[in-house]
DNA sequence: TTGTATGCGTTATCAG
DNA sequence: CTGATAACGCATACAA
């Protein structure tokens, strides 16, 4: 604030008064007149006094802020999750620092060294892909930083998690294609050590399972690094084309998995869906004028944010520890565009 | 930091030194012994000490933080310019505050107020829509906050700026859009009062009058809110429909306002390009996966990012005042993609 | 080469 | 009701 110096003292000088006169009228202490209170806050509101929350946080040991870790900014479902941080941490006067992991375990450290060093009061975060040892989280929650975990979960550690029933999602979206007379179903998913994955792809196997579709594991492709290197996803979706029995449809169980699947089928000139249906989690709101406009799983990404939020500031601001944490699970929404999968029923219907 | 309480005293204390002593250790100063330099940083790294950034910043008068102010995070455009600024600001081990004005002039003024209030170092900004009035930003300028404005430029003040060539953006794409046979181009722009609406206007208007196609300002329409509220891209799309002589194209100028056309054109069910031909402004890499792909004017976002935060991170660190303020212009590049364009060629080749 | 004292802006404690 | 002082964690001018 090297351009705005006013402080506490100027005021308590330009008024004759001390320093903790000034501090107890500006917070309204009970102890001074309302002469002085009127004096001292009429001259703090005239040359504009603002309190520096630097010296704020040395003194409280806070800093009034929350530190929030994606993989990534630039993705739909992300953008929308820190909104809805956003808009409950400036309600209660917190300020959101943002960092991207870009789906590297190193970077996810770095950040989150960079965060506590600036002594962040809490973090919400969603783990990249790489991510395997969770030790430095549950040192740091140990420690006493609160965490709420959004998305891709650490089951390991017990604090609140924020989560969408992934496992229905990806049931609802395997089911839809299954009764629209898909039988090998692909499923492109995130690295196996996400806790989205695990459930997504149990989701996946149950319907199939409960419609009597055997399971074939080579028809299952995992993305180590979450789409983030867009060969990895082209290997995927190449080898299953390989397949001595190729597939007739995709279930893509991440947003950025799902865009890039769409992206390499049509460079490589596949029909969608005609010759390959793509079902997938998205929350792009732009894939009703993709072409086609798929169906895909969408996850209330501002209401998890929301939600995250309002827990971690709970936490933050408990007096005594608390004990019962609590794992939410939001609704996802399969959202059926049906001109995509119309054609093929027909096709279905036909041959 | 409640959660870590190491400092510089419990180093002090434990290895029977003074505060001093210890602090200059750390900073490797030339007046401490190599033994005791030795002696601090091995017991430093041992207990995981690590420098209170609170109580420095407090010291420095400075935070090493930078605030970013931009209408929406959920936008390509800004996400990457944000992907940009962070890469080199975290290279120079500077934290980056980020902030949505959401296109309102009041949002963008109390962000900066909490932004200037948490002493950031330096603000890299594009105005929102709304912002008329510059006397905040100039005020703050003046008072020593350095500021680099990126998009949408304040040309009053004097300070580093980064733009990408509007004029010649709008330029190609209008002249994209004649040279394939449309004479009666719409224009959906911004409010009037930022600076790449008035660039973006008179790069239209330029290329219009190049081809001697008269200028009709029945044509032209103006959202004020850039798009935030969709219904007043219906207005102005639902206005210039119903024009007695009806738009064959519309050239939108900007990223919200290309994909609010577009998806308000496929509502109507008017065929694009065959019945409405549209480009626009737009650095989603979506665009090619839409129906029909777009013929767009990309901006280096990324590299924006990069530039403008050099530029702060310069004027942050200069000793002395700078003088020479520099406005980079950046070329805009226009990604034609035929198929959209191609038909309506044929159309009218036939017609 | 090391230690002491001071200040950054604020609030809490204790004394008047 | 108000004022002086210490403390938060760190860096540094000044002393030794």
């Amino acid at each position: 604030m090297r351009f705005e110096a006013v402080t506490i003292k100027d005021i308590a000088k330009a008024l004759g008064l001390s320093t903790s006169t000034v501090s107890r009228a500006l917070r309204d202490s009970y102890e001074i007149s309302p002469e002085t209170k009127k004096l001292v806050l009429e001259y703090a509101e005239k040359i504009n006094y603002h309190p520096n929350p630097i010296a704020l946080s040395l003194k409280e040991r806070r800093s009034r802020s929350i530190g929030v870790i994606v993989c990534e900014i630039a993705n739909s479902f992300f953008s929308q999750t820190i909104n809805g941080i956003e808009s409950i941490a400036y309600d209660n006067g917190y300020n959101v620092m943002i960092a991207q992991s870009r789906e590297s375990f190193k970077r996810e450290i770095l950040n989150l060294q960079f965060l506590t060093s600036r002594s962040i009061d809490g973090l919400i975060i969603s783990v990249s892909t790489e991510t395997e040892d969770f030790s430095y989280f549950k040192e740091l929650n140990e420690k006493g930083l609160p965490i709420v975990f959004f998305d891709r979960i650490v089951d390991e550690i017990n604090t609140h998690k924020v989560i969408v029933d992934n496992y229905k999602g990806a049931y609802d979206a395997t089911s839809h294609l299954i009764k629209n007379g898909y039988r090998r179903i692909a499923n492109v998913v995130n690295s196996g050590s996400l806790s989205i994955t695990k459930e997504r792809l149990a989701g996946y196997k149950a319907a199939l399972t409960d419609q009597k579709i055997p399971i074939d594991e080579s028809l299952i492709r995992f993305c180590h690094h979450g789409g983030m290197i867009l060969s990895e996803v082209e290997d995927a979706v190449n080898s299953l084309l390989k397949n001595k029995k190729r597939p007739d449809a995709i279930f893509a169980s991440s947003d950025k998995l799902t865009i890039s699947c769409l992206r390499i089928l049509k460079a490589r000139k596949i029909a969608v869906p005609d010759t390959m249906a793509l079902v997938g989690f998205s929350n792009t709101d732009l894939t009703e004028l993709m072409s086609p406009p798929l169906t895909t799983i969408r996850q209330p990404a501002f209401e998890m944010g929301e939600i995250a939020t309002s827990l971690l500031l709970q936490l933050i601001e408990s007096k005594r520890p608390v004990t019962d944490f609590e794992t939410k699970i939001l609704a996802s929404e399969l959202i059926i565009r049906d001109s995509s999968i119309k054609k093929k029923i027909k096709t279905k219907v036909l041959s």
